[in-house]
DNA sequence: GGGTAGCTACGAATGTCTTCGTACGCGGGT
DNA sequence: ACCCGCGTACGAAGACATTCGTAGCTACCC
């Protein structure tokens, strides 16, 4: 009989399957759910009505805003794909790193097969931060 | 009726109560169940047995090994803590950053409240990884 | 006006995660 | 010999996540 269920997951966080309907809707902005159906490119295809009932749920959630005023409800993600991204590093921070996402940088720039040019990215924001080479 | 249950979460992955006790392994590298118990600092307290559950299922994942030679089975950690940390960055970094760890790392430094230091270390490694300032 | 296609709503089946109660065994002290 | 503390094993309960079938409605077309 279990009376407390705290660490569970992190309920701000959306959830696999929410996620990449989320990555749909910041890249087209608002869809209708068989537009959604569409455009998801998922390994294992996934029946209509079970788009429409993550949609619906998230609805709920506050993950998405929904626009009943045509037949068709049109969806869109109710938080900024940057926001929701930071928040996302900012938890994995949390569940694994102490914390710290200084050294959650340190382990992704030691684990990328990275390009120059990403790298040249990472030092260009670097330098904006500090303010020039020290 | 479901058929497929594929898109569930990355079986690899080791969830948040999984990680919370493989926190305490690595720091401490082998336990037994009741030292893990204590030394878990969960906002809400836990039962022993609860631990102990899911140091079994842990082992059928083989996310610890388990040593059952003594009465009171010494656990550790299966993988490395940095290995682990890779991995869940490079799932992060699939699951929101379209696979691109670098883009991750920027958003990263955009968010974090950063130390100089820090910020310092990360240079240092970026300087390590490309060869000195281009 | 009837049929069809498309839409939403709802509920149920299934799987996973987390929690704990209960059962059961061993060993040491009295 | 008996009990008590401590340990493992196991099963079940409850919360979520994901899947889809079915029902019912609306609008459009002939």
């Amino acid at each position: 009989m279990p009376i407390r269920s705290l660490s569970r997951r992190r309920r701000t966080q959306p959830t696999n399957a929410e996620l990449e309907i989320l990555r749909v809707l910041w890249q087209r902005g608002s869809c209708t759910v068989r537009e959604v159906h569409q455009l998801l490119d998922r390994s294992a295809p996934v029946g209509y009505t079970t788009v429409l009932k993550l949609l619906q749920i998230m609805t709920e959630k506050g993950l998405v805003t929904r626009d009943a005023s045509t037949r068709s409800h049109r969806y869109a993600a109710a938080t900024a794909q940057d926001a929701a991204q930071r928040r996302m590093i900012v938890d994995l921070a949390e569940r694994a790193f102490g914390g710290s996402t200084v050294l959650l940088v340190l382990y992704a720039l030691s684990t990328t097969p990275a390009t120059t040019q990403g790298l040249a990215n990472v030092r260009q924001l670097l330098d904006k931060i500090v303010g020039g080479t020290p």
